[in-house]
DNA sequence: GCTAATGATTACTA
DNA sequence: TAGTAATCATTAGC
């Protein structure tokens, strides 16, 4: 019976479903979805399986075909013997059952070694999702987007999960795990670069307003935060304030400044003030004073840096 | 080949 | 149970 469900769930059983299974497409899904080499496995999985499947179909049909004929082989011989000795109905119901019982045995032996088959192919590719594989431009822009214009609070609810995750074309979890590395790795790179500034700024804390400070925490408080936050505004030149800051960190703040000059910003969809904008950040509720990350922090690139990613 | 980036996993915590 | 932090493993750019 287990071995019935098993095929049945793998869609070697049952009706054919377009040649594939459940579990491809959700083995698939997992996989990361994004790619094009996604699909081709996913295809090659399907394949596969549906090979499977076809073996299956043929091994069970002959063996249903064999017990039916050595059944009628066996009737026509007690029907023969009948002559020469009385032979009771109960007899005949025996040795059929005892046909049946060592064809079912041997279908048994079919399945437990088709179930072994799928599980050999499941397995394989089950590895070759563990493959990691980055998520495309587009993916990565949009969760980027959800980042920086959540930043005061970047815990998307389960319905934002969803949402991004079908934008991305990637699972929940994978929106989780991107949110996951993408807070650690962008607090983690303003930590370090708060460390590398030292005396040169007061000491800031810095937290995302996570489900766990929101009952203490008024917000992701980024008060102070010294040069390392730079305004669109100041980085578009007018009011920054370089006696604020360091030489080196007006010599970067030229740089950034070329940088968004050749590149025109975030991306070709979101202008840098919409992403970045003072704003728009406060008008979350989240960052305060000059606390803003600067905007030429391209979505791979965390605050503060100018190729250094924090993110994903 | 080296290195940085990044997606996934694991252990731990609140 | 979701999130954090550390780490692993793979990818991609040089």
């Amino acid at each position: 019976m287990r071995l019935d469900n098993m095929l049945l769930a793998e869609g070697v059983a049952g009706p054919e479903k377009g040649g594939g299974s459940a579990a491809a497409a959700a083995a698939a899904a997992a996989s990361g979805g994004a790619g094009s080499d996604n699909s081709v496995e996913h295809s090659d999985y399907r394949a596969k399986l549906s090979q499977i499947r076809q073996i299956y179909h043929t091994e069970l049909e002959k063996y249903e075909q064999a017990c039916n004929e050595f059944t009628t082989h066996v009737m026509n011989l007690l029907r023969e013997q009948s002559r020469t000795r009385p032979i009771s109905p109960k007899e005949i119901e025996r040795m059929v059952g005892i046909i049946h019982r060592k064809f079912s045995s041997i279908q048994m032996q079919l399945k437990q070694s088709t179930c072994e088959a799928v599980m050999i192919l499941r397995s394989r590719f089950l590895d070759a999702r563990r493959k990691r594989r980055n998520f495309n431009k587009q993916a990565t822009e949009i969760l980027n987007e959800y980042f920086y214009s959540h930043l005061s609070n970047p815990y998307p609810s389960e319905e934002a999960k969803e949402e991004l995750a079908k934008k991305c074309g990637i699972t929940v979890s994978q929106v989780s795990n991107w949110f996951g590395n993408k807070r650690i790795r962008y607090k983690k790179n303003i930590g370090s670069k708060q460390t590398e500034r030292g005396a040169m700024a007061p000491q800031n804390k810095m937290q995302f307003l996570s489900p766990q400070n929101l009952g203490s925490s008024s917000s992701f408080n980024m008060s102070n935060s010294g040069d390392l936050f730079m305004s669109v505004q100041s980085l578009n030149g007018d009011s920054y304030q370089g006696a604020q800051v360091g030489a080196n960190v007006q010599s970067q703040v030229d740089t950034l400044r070329h940088v968004i000059s050749q590149t025109g910003g975030y991306s070709e969809t979101l202008s840098a003030n919409q992403m970045y904008s003072p704003q728009g950040i406060s008008a979350n509720g989240g960052w305060q004073d000059a606390a803003t990350p600067s905007s030429v922090t391209s979505p791979t690139e965390g605050p503060g840096s100018v190729h250094s990613d924090t993110s994903n």
